[in-house]
DNA sequence: CACCAGGCAGTGC
DNA sequence: GCACTGCATGGT
């Protein structure tokens, strides 16, 4: 990997397994938009940035090397071996080889821990699009502005912690109103051992997540893997649940592997764009 | 009109 | 423990 400044753009060339698409359209984030032309907007913190992957080099528009090498490569987990991983992965078990072929060029981002744990609260029984009309709203109705108006910071889980339901009406979020107040009180309260999630057993991290009322082990794991970085953690979600009873009848030790996350993503993402026009 | 969407809590057994 | 049901909202 090799990090440039032209200007006042940051070129990275030299990058293995990386496909900017796959990664912010897998289903794990919600705030990346793409224009016509492919260049993905997203807001990250305080920041936004704007990216373009050419077939050799990734483009951070108007940003400094310092800030690409201290914050985006550990953002999107550009250091890490997915070629290893996955060839790991499928050795362990290789029926994964067509979905990880498939899907080589994702990798899980390092997300805002209060964002993903938000997010995915929303997520539950809900669409895509709904899921990301609803992050909008938030971000618009209680984030702070920034850059002069061109996007909104995502609220903070303080802010969040002093409002009640009824408060969020606005969102149309539904049933999930109530959970996410819940999330900020205990999160921002400091009832989540939030520091240890990162290290503490995955199943003592799951729990602790699960104090919160609307958490369950589904929305626990996305949080563990999305933004504690937690690779074990395996989300089941209903696509996977179907790949696993339809793939893998017999169970599959992918499941409880140390990459288990890894994997689970590419089988998200196969099953729910590629599956049934290239079958196992 | 029914049925579905990156689930979960509540209930009954 | 496990199977079932209702849930807010918006799209087919």
């Amino acid at each position: 990997m090799i990090i440039q400044q032209v200007e006042n753009n940051v070129y990275i060339t030299d990058i293995d397994r990386f496909d900017l698409a796959q990664t912010l359209e897998c289903g794990q984030c919600f705030r990346w938009k793409s224009d016509s032309e492919g260049v993905y907007t997203g807001i990250v913190g305080e920041e936004i940035q704007r990216i373009y992957q050419t077939e050799t080099e990734l483009v951070f528009f108007e940003t400094t090397a310092d800030k690409v090498e201290n914050f985006w490569v550990r953002y999107f987990d550009l250091e890490r071996d997915y070629e290893a991983i996955a060839n790991h992965l499928s050795e362990l078990e290789p029926k994964l080889k067509i979905a990880q072929k498939y899907a080589q060029g994702i990798r899980i981002l390092n997300q805002e821990p209060w964002e993903v744990l938000c997010s995915f609260i929303i997520s539950q029984n809900n669409n895509i699009p709904r899921i990301q009309g609803i992050i909008s709203r938030m971000c618009s109705i209680f984030g702070e502005e920034i850059c002069g108006g061109k996007g909104y910071t995502f609220p903070s889980a303080g802010t969040i912690a002093e409002l009640e339901a009824h408060d969020l009406a606005d969102l149309r979020a539904g049933f999930r109103a109530k959970y996410i107040i819940d999330a900020a009180r205990k999160y921002a309260g400091g009832e989540i051992a939030k520091d240890e999630l990162y290290i503490i057993e995955i199943d003592k991290a799951r729990s602790e997540l699960m104090k919160i009322f609307g958490v369950g082990p589904k929305v626990a794991d996305c949080v563990l893997l999305f933004g504690f970085g937690r690779l074990e953690a395996f989300p089941q979600d209903v696509w996977i649940k179907r790949i696993l009873s339809e793939e893998f009848p017999n169970g599959t030790s992918l499941t409880t592997d140390k990459y288990a996350g890894i994997a689970q993503q590419y089988l998200f993402h196969w099953a729910r764009t590629a599956r049934n026009k290239e079958k196992i």
